[in-house]
DNA sequence: CGGACAACCTGGCGGC
DNA sequence: TGCCGCCAGGTTGTCC
């Protein structure tokens, strides 16, 4: 669930209880969550270094240390928090990382489906070696967009998926901004008109942007680092919507599986001729 | 190249 | 109440 809008929220929440904070120690339960270096690399290489600044690549987020960077990608239900050592005992059962802070603080990775991670790098392109542009930056623009569509005969849907097109956009995120731009999810991405490709633009980066000013979409599992729940899912135009009418033209909103995914639309705003 | 699918895992939920 | 099976979806890798 954690898609671009709610990764940037943890980014964002987590700066001030975080930075100028020392780690001085790992403890986990659930040793894969380590992927690199192996767990006693990765405590001997962290132990000691400072918190200097946190940011964000795609899904990924990154705590950048004196030395390193600590990359932490929560997949579908990894939660990233700072927390006093006593509190919260029992409500989080699924903590598999601790990082010792200072002052009687820890840093936890919580992950109930133990798919998230933590890695130590020099630079995120040593784990991420081919993603996509940001969407929110100046340099995804409308012509680069289209030039890139181009070379694709894939449908939108799955190429909005790839990370290696687009950086962030995920399953919630993508049937929103489909619906937002009127164009169904199984169009070739090749087959665009210059103006869908340039609704297609616009509706991305407002659909992210929204996610973001609501602080992400509680769907399930996703929290904020302060443990309370995000907005963006009161304001779903289709996903998760089937069966509802469509807030546009009334049709129901149907469901179907487009690149392995559940894929929510609108067969009359949407239609795949015409 | 694109698509299908398994693998990684577990909680939540519908059905019985 | 409880058991069963399915669904959720980010990413990688494999196969056709």
């Amino acid at each position: 669930m954690p898609e671009l809008p709610e990764v940037e929220t943890v980014v964002r929440g987590l700066r001030d209880p975080l930075i100028g904070r020392v780690i001085h120690g790992v403890w986990s339960d659930w040793t894969k969550a380590i992927r690199y270096p192996d767990p006693a690399a990765f405590e001997a290489r962290i132990a000691g270094q400072k918190v200097c600044a946190i940011s964000r690549r795609a899904k990924y987020i990154l705590c950048h240390l004196d030395h390193d960077i600590l990359v932490v990608h929560l997949k579908m239900t990894g939660r990233l928090y700072v927390a006093a050592d006593d509190e919260l005992h029992d409500s989080d059962r699924w903590v598999h990382v601790r990082f010792q802070l200072d002052e009687g603080r820890q840093l936890r990775f919580s992950d109930s489906r133990k798919f998230g991670f933590v890695s130590l790098v020099n630079t995120i392109e040593e784990i991420a070696p081919h993603l996509g542009p940001e969407p929110l930056s100046d340099a995804f623009t409308v012509a680069e967009f289209a030039a890139r569509l181009a070379r694709h005969h894939k449908s939108i849907k799955a190429l909005l998926l790839d990370q290696a097109f687009l950086a962030g956009v995920g399953n919630i995120y993508a049937d929103e901004s489909l619906h937002m731009a009127m164009i169904h999810p199984l169009r070739a991405a090749d087959s665009l008109t210059a103006d869908e490709t340039a609704r297609l633009h616009h509706a991305i980066r407002v659909v992210l942007e929204n996610g973001i000013e609501r602080e992400g979409a509680s769907v399930n599992w996703y929290r904020k680092p302060d443990g309370t729940a995000g907005s963006a899912q009161n304001h779903f135009a289709v996903y998760d919507r089937s069966g509802q009418a469509c807030l546009t033209c009334g049709s129901p909103i149907e469901k179907s599986r487009v690149a392995q995914r559940g894929t929510h639309y609108c067969p009359t705003c949407q239609p795949l001729t015409g």
